[in-house]
DNA sequence: CCGCATTGAGACATGAGTGTCTCATGTGGG
DNA sequence: CCCACATGAGACACTCATGTCTCAATGCGG
């Protein structure tokens, strides 16, 4: 069992990140191993797909964990969720669209689990009068979601660079097009 | 020549919004007609989906028209956008993450018009004063075809209802999810 | 050094989706 | 009324990705 099963992940999902219709042909040879053991580790396309859903889903609560979304002002939260989720954003971006072809099926129960605790950080943002409270916390999440998406696709088109990812996103996500007054946000 | 071309187009759009992966097989029937009527209308699925991108592109324009995006406050020529853009939301969903698969080839030249034009609006609220300068006109463009497509994702999957579509969209963003004093706007 | 396990390479079958063809139907216009 | 044309149904072959299998080579531990 020399075959590193998590290098082989990492390398199904920067490839698949770039080519979502990549064959298990090319995933092999991205993962420099020979279909044969590709199909030794995952038995078949569906499950590979599933090990890197799970791979998302506990990169994604890493992220999570790391952004301490208790903490703080939920502004600065959000912020810092944005920074750390974005090593699994090329990952997130292309199981953010696979899920949409899982129409019939019912999704991962841990999205539910993080969708909660997203949800819930921006309630508290609303409930704390940071956030405004005429967008419901479900879209929030959903265009947190949309805008990662959104910046690595830009990225990956070369119309932004990476360096501006995070920043982009917080801040569009946080404070929108519009010109803000520069006064604002009153320590609460 | 009886079979109404535009209202297969228009029923293939309705049916791959909702399953980007459906069949020939199922688009004819969901169209009404048989495979092979369909065949001889589209040959081959690669045809239906550019007819498809074609539809979207002069949908878009139509929108694009119709929200007079040179007049007035860019701020709501942005919200006529979005509203305009309403009836196309499904379609550009579908595309937009169809696009994602077109790697190797270069996009639709009407997709580069299409997104100049709304850079242009962003560019212009900047220059106005409307729009704040940190974020550059492309990443607003592609966050909002960003945010369209998740608008229409939620709505599919129950967690938005669809009269909030426009303004959940609008609202997020140019205004963000941070609560703003109410001291706003100064007509420009 | 030997034996066992894992890997790589390739052959082969399978299934789904597709492209193509034929033919019968039926429908509308001349 | 008859002809022409479009359609629907189905058969057929082809492509491609996949799943499965065999076998030789490699490498590692005992």
């Amino acid at each position: 069992m020399s075959v590193d099963r998590d290098h082989v992940l990492r390398a199904a999902a920067a490839l698949l990140t770039r080519k979502s219709t990549a064959t298990m042909d090319e995933v092999a040879k991205a993962a420099g191993i020979s279909r044969a053991t590709l199909h030794r580790q995952f038995a078949g396309r569906d499950a590979l797909v599933r090990a890197l859903e799970a791979l998302g889903i506990a990169e994604c609560e890493t992220a999570l964990e790391a952004a301490r979304l208790d903490e703080g002002l939920a502004e600065d939260a959000v912020r810092r969720l944005v920074r750390e989720a974005e090593p699994a954003s090329g990952l997130l971006a292309f199981l953010y669209t696979e899920n949409q072809l899982f129409e019939g099926e019912e999704q991962h129960v841990g999205w539910t689990r993080i969708d909660d605790r997203i949800t819930a950080l921006f309630r508290r943002g609303q409930q704390n009068g940071e956030f405004r409270i005429d967008l419901t916390p479900a879209w929030l999440t959903e265009a947190l979601f949309g805008l990662l998406a959104s910046g690595v696709w830009m990225v990956q088109s070369g119309k932004g660079a990476p360096k501006d990812f995070t920043r982009m996103i917080a801040e569009l996500l946080l404070g929108g097009a519009l010109r803000r007054d520069e006064t604002r946000r009153e320590e609460s």
